[in-house]
RNA sequence: GGGCCCGUGGUCUAGUUUGGAUUAGGACGCUGGCCUGCGGAGCCGGAGGUCCUGGGUUCAAAUCCCAGCGGGCCCGCCA
């Protein structure tokens, strides 16, 4: 017998038991829910009950005494996984697994299911969208954007591996002044070659362009500003003037070249930001000429984003331009939509949408888990030029998404929370409440720096590509070190997996919901709790099945009777479970936590118990069946994360 | 000013959604052991804690509620 779910197995026999015990012996009590939860200790059995001190209130009986009843009514019963069930503390019903019966189940099931052992298949399939990374095309991808594409990429993985049917989207947001400004920058160099990886060539002209531009208008507000002689307006541009001129310093030294041409050629122009802003008008309008420039410069920031992302083996299904929503009229088609709706009104030459009003008229605060008095800010649609904003885009990139996928899950930062919530109550607006009960935003909290703000419109960031070369190169003196006798490829394939496993699991170990401060500490870390430390787990277990060479004949299952080999049979059990969490809560670092677990036990059983030499050979068949059962767990759990498990390193 | 997120030994982190066991799990760092054993990227031991604070609910609170405090983010005709 094979069970997708044994721990579910052994939770129903439990559950089955206590519940016609209970009516047995209280037919006519209501009882409360009966939920489990784990002892902490083995001694206590491997699932308990603490239902005696809520029923001890209202039976008016001592918690232990009634749990000593229950427990000698359930261990009447006829058991399958359950070996004993007994009253303990203060008032638990603790049951105990059979383990010969249990460890037969679980490690069968595992070697039998094999790479499918895990992945319990969600009851309805669905078609979702996951749309991740979306970095701007202005800049490389750097190490704060980077912890993006890692949870998206295992989202993406976890429910593909429960059935669904995903596809993951990059939205590439090539519409806006940003993307006018590095195509500006980027003209007026006379369009380049770039020179090295053209992201990282195109981040350094899109840097030093913005902040050429900034200072000019900074400049001009200034001007303005004391004509008028607001003084404390003054102050506040003067303070960012000279913080942007600190970042032009900067600029200079890095890039001299760079920098005085285009100052040379950006003075040329009487005003520059008019130019930028023509240019960004030209490309919602379709331009030829603004199209040409602005997808050329796009296009190589995305080449260089296809390699990074490669390294990291993410890729996607689809790639979507902002822009083919705005030139093919489906931001125009949604914009009057929702103009014929009450909720949108002019205020000056803009055009606003009153989020609050949606949310008042449809009474959604509740379920938004808003308070009642909070005023959701309006936002704004068009500006007074006539061009559309970011989240006005959206609006129409989601219907889209939402025709196609029964859910979509964006992947974005916690800080557009307030964006995403405006973009949902738009759709609500529209009418379309059952879309927008179907996109989900998934918020993840941000990577920062010790030292100071990451900012990629100031320049100022680790690149993501930055990190993996460390990490490699790192990974590349430790396997040398360890294996001098490798071969130069075999040290830089190993380097490779290795450190890429290393940077993946530092990002996709904590709560998402949780901040990262950035440290080469954090993510070059090789040893226990990382990447490394799961794969090298993985790569021993599969020596011993290599040394063994044979497979299990006869296993005693009963013989695994130590402490440590218990553990490991409860945690490879308990795979399943784990992963309909992660899946169902949208957790991927409950199962980088739980491989790290599962290999922490693995080394301590490594270390205590022989296989191959254990006597009899019945108890050398059961400890070879548990470790090859291990060796799927671990290999499933860290192929599910993204990360390679190898046979060697 | 308003909203959201986070707060757990020196540092990092699990547990908080669904409250439970005299001992709040891990890791790093510190420290004492284990290299003739199936891979030492390993194993075994030790020291180190106001679970941010104060109230409340409960038989029981790191977990739930209220009020604060500290840090981050957002409240733009940026994305």
């Amino acid at each position: 017998m094979i069970s997708a779910n044994p721990f579910g197995e052994f939770r129903k026999e439990c559950k089955e038991l206590l519940e016609k015990a209970l009516d047995s012996l209280f037919p006519k009590a209501s009882m409360p829910k009966i939920v489990f939860e784990f002892p902490p200790s083995l001694e206590f059995g491997e699932l308990a009950s603490s239902i005696c001190f809520e029923l001890a209130k209202k039976l008016g009986e001592r918690p232990l005494e009634l749990a000593k009843k229950i427990a000698d009514a359930v261990s009447s019963k006829e058991f399958t996984l359950v070996g004993s069930v007994e009253a303990a503390g203060a008032g638990y019903i603790n049951f105990h697994v059979n383990h010969g019966k249990f460890a037969e189940l679980t490690f069968e099931s595992a070697r039998k299911l094999n790479s499918d052992y895990g992945f319990v298949q969600a009851e309805v399939q669905r078609k979702i969208i996951v749309e991740h990374t979306s970095v701007n095309p202005l800049h490389p991808i750097h190490i704060g954007q980077a912890r993006n594409p890692v949870l998206g990429d295992t989202i993406a993985r976890i429910l593909r591996k429960c059935g669904h049917t995903v596809s993951t989207h990059y939205y590439v947001d090539d519409v806006g002044r940003q993307t006018a400004i590095v195509a500006y920058g980027y003209q007026k160099l006379g369009k380049p070659q770039p020179k090295g990886k053209p992201d990282h060539f195109i981040g350094n002209i899109y840097t030093i362009t913005n902040c050429i531009i900034e200072i000019e208008r900074l400049k001009k507000e200034i001007e303005n500003a004391e004509e008028t002689r607001l003084n404390e307006e003054v102050e506040r541009l003067k303070r960012q003037l000279d913080e942007w001129t600190s970042i032009a310093a900067e600029l200079k030294e890095k890039y001299p070249e760079l920098f005085n041409k285009l100052l040379d050629e950006i003075k040329r122009d009487e005003d520059p930001e008019h130019v930028v802003n023509e240019l960004n008008r030209n490309y919602e309008e379709g331009r030829e000429k603004a199209k040409t420039i602005i997808r050329e410069v796009a296009e190589q920031c995305l080449e260089g984003f296809r390699e990074t992302l490669g390294r990291v083996e993410i890729f996607f299904d689809s790639w979507d331009w902002e822009s083919e929503f705005v030139w093919r009229s489906h931001v125009k088609k949604t914009l009057e939509k929702l103009r014929e709706t009450p909720y949108v009104f002019e205020s000056g030459n803009v055009l606003e949408f009153d989020a609050d009003k949606v949310a008042k008229d449809l009474n959604l605060k509740p379920a938004l888990g808003l308070r009642e008095d909070y005023e959701i800010p309006s936002l704004t649609l068009v500006r007074a030029d006539g061009t559309t904003l970011y989240t006005t885009r959206d609006v129409a990139y989601s219907l889209w998404k939402l025709e196609r996928a029964e859910k979509v899950i964006n992947v974005i930062g916690m800080e557009q929370s307030l964006a995403q919530l405006q973009l949902k109550l738009a759709l609500y607006a529209l009418g379309y409440a059952e879309k927008a009960e179907n996109l989900v935003h998934f918020a993840y909290n941000l990577v920062t720096l010790p030292g100071y703000k990451m900012a990629s419109r100031k320049g100022r960031y680790i690149t993501f590509d930055r990190v993996l070369d460390e990490a490699v190169e790192r990974a590349y003196q430790e396997v040398s070190a360890r294996s001098p006798q490798l071969s130069e490829e075999e040290k830089r394939e190993i380097a490779r997996f290795v450190g890429i496993g290393a940077v993946k699991y530092a990002l996709v170990e904590v709560d998402p919901s949780k901040p990262v401060v950035f440290t080469w500490e954090r993510v070059l870390n090789f040893e226990r709790n990382s990447g490394p430390y799961i794969q090298y787990t993985h790569a021993r277990a599969c020596s011993i099945l290599r040394k063994a060479a044979r497979t299990p004949e006869k296993p005693e299952y009963k013989l695994l009777n130590q402490p440590i080999e218990r553990e490991i049979l409860l945690m490879i059990s308990r795979f399943p479970e784990i992963f309909m969490d992660a899946v169902e809560n949208l957790k991927p670092n409950l199962i980088a936590e739980y491989a790290n677990l599962l290999a922490d036990k693995f080394n301590t059983f490594y270390n205590a118990l022989p296989v191959i030499r254990a006597r009899p050979p019945e108890l050398s068949d059961a400890r070879l069946a548990l470790v090859d059962a291990a060796r799927i767990v671990l290999r499933n759990a860290l192929e599910v994360i993204g990360i390679k498990a190898p046979r060697k390193m």
